[in-house]
DNA sequence: TTTATTTCGGATAAATTTATCCTATTTGTA
DNA sequence: TACAAATAGGATAAATTTATCCGAAATAAA
């Protein structure tokens, strides 16, 4: 469904916010232990979130990665998704077809686009703010 | 959202579905015409379905691919894309997690397994033989 | 200003997926 | 039986995704 960078990286920005949510930065490597990501790669998906305005990233001494308090709730898991995986997810054709287009439908088009507007509810509905509550009360887990 | 490998496994299982119920076998070459997908890919792609018992392949002179009339309108979507990409877009985690677990649930859980679930009973509940009548009657389209 | 700390970013490697090629095997027909 | 036509399957290559490594750049504190 989410390549390998997204799940890490939407894993990544949850914990981003829980620690955010306690004035705390964390670096890549608290990062890729509490996710159980590989550290490198997942600094590189930093890069993107940060790139992305998803993240904020302070350099040197005492920095790390954080999100500004506010942001936290306005930040939808969706934007996550687009960072790195694109938009295909949204707007593409289920079976592969150059677009996902009423007039030129595949063979799935009707009862497919349904699912995936669901999915692209859901991702846009969905906020950091609600992940990192579910952390925080031990309700949900970023690994294992 | 599927493999490649999967979308071709899709519209090939169409265009057989469609050649069948005409009582006509066909060749990968002409798959991968159709289908717009690489003919040796596509022919590995069929053999994967053929394992699977979803079409069934005669070898020598005047063979090709087919699908037995009486079971196009048997055979569903979840068939095919379970002997191509496995069970993991059912029954996997969102998030990566080793098993979806109500006991032990990622993040996004809750949210995700209704979509998950909506995909599931779409492929479940989508028959061959809609997909070929409509391929028929040139309302969809298996390429472009 | 020097030093320690930390992210950034380019180069590279490993793994997986996608794609191609060639030969073996099967099967119907002459 | 010999031949032609067709799928099966192994070996290999290309492309993409995933992962690692290392030095450059930035920053705070001493
Ligand atoms: S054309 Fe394939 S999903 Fe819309
Ligand atoms: S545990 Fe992640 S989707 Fe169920």
């Amino acid at each position: 469904m989410f390549s390998k960078a997204c799940e890490y990286g939407i894993k990544a920005a949850i914990f981003i916010a829980v620690n955010s949510s306690e004035n705390k930065r964390v670096s890549p490597k608290e990062i890729s232990e509490e996710i159980d990501s590989p550290q490198a790669f997942t600094a590189k998906i930093l890069q993107a979130l940060v790139r992305h305005q998803v993240v904020k990233s302070i350099r040197g001494a005492y920095g790390g990665f954080e999100i500004e308090k506010d942001k936290i709730a306005t930040i939808k898991l969706a934007q996550i998704v687009y960072a790195i995986d694109g938009d295909n997810i949204y707007k593409g054709c289920g079976l592969g077809l150059h677009t996902c287009n009423e007039n030129h439908p595949c063979p799935v088009h009707d009862k497919f686009k349904v699912v995936r507007e669901e999915l692209r509810e859901m991702l846009e509905n969905t906020s950091l703010e609600q992940l990192a509550l579910d952390i925080k009360s031990g309700v949900s887990f970023l690994k294992i």
